[in-house]
RNA sequence: GCCCCGGUAGUGUAGUGGCCUAUCAUGAAGCCCUGUCGAGGCUUCGACUUGGGUUCGAAUCCCAGCCGGGGCGCCA
């Protein structure tokens, strides 16, 4: 057995008794005639403390492992207040696991920051620290309140293919790739698919998908693989349906990592969590305002990231973090977006301080709007073949979004760089590790 | 796709034409030290992205390549 406790789970009941400990030799402290071991597993650290006197051959061995290797430890553990646990290891038995290579590319507990880019280039040693590690486990804690918020909901959880024939929704450039004699690419999003299955009676599905984005975009806020909480509903009267659920499941979510107290506190962060209902600005009110700060905006269009900027800046004196952007011109919106009224439609947005987080809207369910719709866009109906089909046999109204998790947890944490909140980060550059 | 910026030991940096046999920190190797927790002290090791050019002289200036960062557009 390699482990009895983990670090944290240490306390009074085990003082004077044995333990086993395993982890990472984080830093080693020798003093002569005692040495010092601070051995890190997944929940902290502990000390463990090594008498050169009372454990010659121990303490020659434990000394001399290069940083970051891996043991297994028995030994006493004891109370001293003189510890930052309150209480020191003092081993009988070490079994060295694995033996860390020197120098390390990057250090764990270096007293020098490295660049974010070596970071990345060595993730899993980067990985290793406890600020890193705390933004996956927040990550891990928000989904699972989002699928237990949509499975309360009676959203099913659902799978739909990556590999797909042809360019889907247009807009953004996809990965091509060969599959066997033809040609496939990787999908965007799982948009086409998951209104398919509108039409099949499921009426409630999500995933948690991939998105794939040949764009050759370099910021901090893109990726071109990135990760989304996906919905798609049926029987909606009208979008306002859709998003009532991505607020809860936003509120849900933001709530959930607000009870990450260690993971909080590690990273030196509060979350506030938003009230419900989240404000809706209708897009003619947001030109309104954005103009009145002279910045000139063209109805029509879709907001500059300069204008989504000076938005979040307005609601924030207000003490707004999210609201919704609502009644989006069409022209603005994807093909499969619910025409309101001429010029409009039932798309929307939902901004975070000034950064997009989620798209969504009520979608067109009538076949022949739709192919309407595909050709005003300047897409050929033909190439949808496949999605069309859906639509002729029966479709009832419906709604959904997309919701970018690590655009979220960016928010959530106040991230500066988007790829701080997925573990193998895909950019215009990088492909390794 | 357009536009800016950068590349010096394992890591992070100083250095803007000669004072560079390249600074400091961190790290690594070794020695001393019985209460460290950013341990301390001493010794040693280790680097100018590549190729051209300018110049008596280039880490430093110019050109090209390679690698990287960022902004915009687009979007999550």
């Amino acid at each position: 057995m390699y482990r009895s406790h983990y670090s944290k789970e240490i306390s009074k009941t085990e003082y004077n008794s044995t333990v086993t400990v395993s982890g990472w030799v984080e830093d080693i402290r020798n003093l002569g005639s005692i040495a010092f071991l601070i051995l890190r597993d997944k929940k902290g650290t502990l000390q463990l403390t090594i008498l050169k006197k009372k454990t010659p051959e121990l303490f020659e061995r434990l000394i001399s492992l290069p940083r970051e290797s891996v043991i297994s430890v028995q030994g006493l553990c004891k109370e001293n207040e003189k510890v930052r646990n309150g209480y020191e290891i003092l081993p009988d038995s070490v079994d060295i696991l694995s033996i860390a290579e020197t120098p390390l590319p990057l250090g764990v507990v270096d007293k020098v920051e490295a660049d974010f880019d070596t970071r990345l280039d060595n993730r899993i040693i980067d990985l290793r620290k406890p600020e890193v590690q705390a933004i996956f486990k927040i990550r891990s804690a928000v989904l699972a309140a989002a699928h237990e918020y949509l499975r309360s909901q009676h959203f099913l959880e659902v799978h739909t293919p990556k590999i797909i024939a042809s360019s889907s929704e247009g807009g953004t450039d996809m990965f091509k790739l060969r599959y066997f004699e033809k040609e496939a690419f990787l999908a965007q999003s799982p948009q086409l698919y998951k209104q398919s299955l509108m039409a099949t009676g499921l009426d409630r599905v999500y995933e948690i998908a991939w998105y794939f984005r040949a764009e050759e975009h370099n910021t901090r806020r893109h990726l071109n693989e990135s990760t989304a909480v996906d919905i798609e509903m049926a029987f909606i009267q009208d979008e306002e349906d859709v998003m009532q659920i991505l607020e809860h499941l936003v509120h849900a979510m933001w709530k959930r990592a607000s009870e990450c107290r260690e993971e909080l506190d590690i990273l030196k962060k509060t979350v506030t969590i938003p009230t419900l209902p989240f404000i809706k600005v209708p897009y003619d009110d947001v030109v309104d305002k954005i103009q009145q700060q002279h910045s000139p905006i063209q109805w029509g269009v879709d907001l500059s990231t300069e204008d989504e900027r000076l938005l979040g800046d307005i609601m924030k004196k207000d003490g707004i973090d999210f609201y919704f952007i609502t009644k989006y011109p069409l022209e603005s919106k994807p093909f499969y977006t619910m025409p309101d009224k001429e010029k409009y439609s039932r798309g929307f947005d939902l901004e975070c301080k000034g950064v997009e987080v989620s798209s969504g809207s009520q979608r067109i369910h009538d076949v022949a709007l739709l192919i309407e719709r595909l050709k005003a866009c300047g897409l050929d109906p033909k190439d949808f073949d496949a999605y069309l089909k859906a639509f002729r046999y029966g479709m009832p109204p419906h709604g959904g979004f997309g919701f970018g998790i690590e655009r979220f947890l960016m928010e959530l944490l106040d991230l500066n760089n988007i790829r701080e909140c997925i573990l193998f980060p895909r950019d215009r550059s990088r492909l390794t590790p």
